[in-house]
DNA sequence: ACATTAATTAACGTATACATTAACTTCGGC
DNA sequence: GCCGAAGTTAATGTATACGTTAATTAATGT
């Protein structure tokens, strides 16, 4: 069956949005094979669009286009995360320390707040799916308001390629309430101005986050999700 | 005069070689429009594997591609300097930590030499260009030893994208001999697994480049190389 | 002369056609 | 029964064809 229109203009841009997103939602499997001309079909169009989504999501680590195999979707390896989560352990608490130096404004606050309240919501239902995705949101507000956009597309990148192997562990990991403390701190220094306590806070929230999940990748023998 | 092939296997892998070196060359002037027959017509190939390269490029900021006013190459603003050099500043120093925790092996620290070395030639005989090459030369050997695949990617397109910038104000800037002394420093830091003060002196280093930099171009009125 | 609208053009987005070549299959020899 | 060579298939890389649509020009009315 072909997947509704999307709001994304052109079809190549559709591609790209409905690619990427059936590769996050795993419903293009890890390590599995397809070809162009069968994705083309799925998605309702000719190989052309379909190619250069492909070639973008190449690009950016989702996939791997190899010549006569078709296109692989690239399993997530420990070597990856490690690899993601050292850089973003890097330049998430740089995102905090600018933050922090500029201030918030009680809009921006608001946000932040918004979002940890959504995070204790989700928790208090045991919801950890919607968990995740407030964690992701707030995040993401850090980074965007440090303002460096740049900045701001890598870090969504990699999220958004350690997103399978997020969603993947979170029945497994234990319930992260330690975690959304440390939210509501962060917020909390970069209100006051502290900028290098909010680096050195979410480098901490980083680089336990980093330990945990790579930690429980090995124990649990889940290389290549 | 079509432009002879080159070894990339694919055309479109060509082509995304060749206009990457034709933008940051210089050749394909900032500001400025081409359109893709043109291009396609200057390489010698088809329209296709230009759009394809052409994507490729725009994802990583060289250029932009604008409905009907054909493929645009991205002038370098003060804020995109401002962007990269902060996050160089904030990336180059975190490999240099790693790279001086593991420690340096005698073929390594001969290559760094070698760049230093170049450098110096370079720097002896007033070749600026040669100077810059092996310069990044060095940096990039640098963060290539951090082991760490994304980040030299990501380090390796920054300095792409300011390559043009880096060129033009290099006859405007005072000769670089600290810079060279720097990178000396390093090797030395690296030699001795110092960690923290390899982070301290690169960090400063990229601080004052970026100072450096930033300043020229405002002084200049270089706005949008 | 200027503005508004219609007609024209041409660049792009996308589909399709086609040649190339790697993978697979089949067949024959050992 | 297994290995290797020739033949076949099919997926890709690339060119090209084509419809759509924005920009530009022409035309018309005021």
């Amino acid at each position: 069956m072909a997947i509704a229109e999307r709001k994304g203009d052109t079809r190549t841009q559709q591609a790209y949005q409905i690619l990427k997103s059936l590769v996050m939602d795993n419903t293009l499997k890890p390590s599995a094979s397809y070809l162009e001309a069968e994705l083309a079909d799925r998605l309702g169009m000719s190989r052309t669009p379909v190619r250069e989504a492909a070639l973008q999501l190449e690009s950016e680590g989702f996939l791997s286009i190899r010549p006569r195999h078709g296109i692989t979707i690239l399993p997530i390896s420990i070597e990856d995360m490690t690899e993601i989560y050292e850089l973003l352990t890097e330049l998430e608490p740089y995102a905090a320390e600018r933050v922090a130096r500029n201030g918030l404004s009680d809009d921006q606050r608001e946000a932040f707040m918004a979002h940890v309240h959504a995070m204790e919501a989700a928790l208090d239902r045991n919801d950890l799916v919607q968990w995740a995705d407030a964690d992701e949101a707030f995040h993401m507000h850090l980074v965007r308001l440090a303002g460096n956009e740049r900045l701001s597309r890598m870090v969504a990148t990699f999220w958004d390629q350690v997103h399978r192997a997020r969603i993947a562990t979170l029945t497994l990991r234990p319930k992260p309430s330690r975690s959304n403390e440390d939210h509501r701190k962060l917020v909390d220094l970069l209100d006051k101005g502290d900028w290098q306590g909010a680096r050195q806070l979410h480098r901490d929230h980083r680089e336990s986050a980093k330990n945990m999940l790579v930690d429980l990748i090995t124990r649990h023998s889940l290389d290549h999700l």
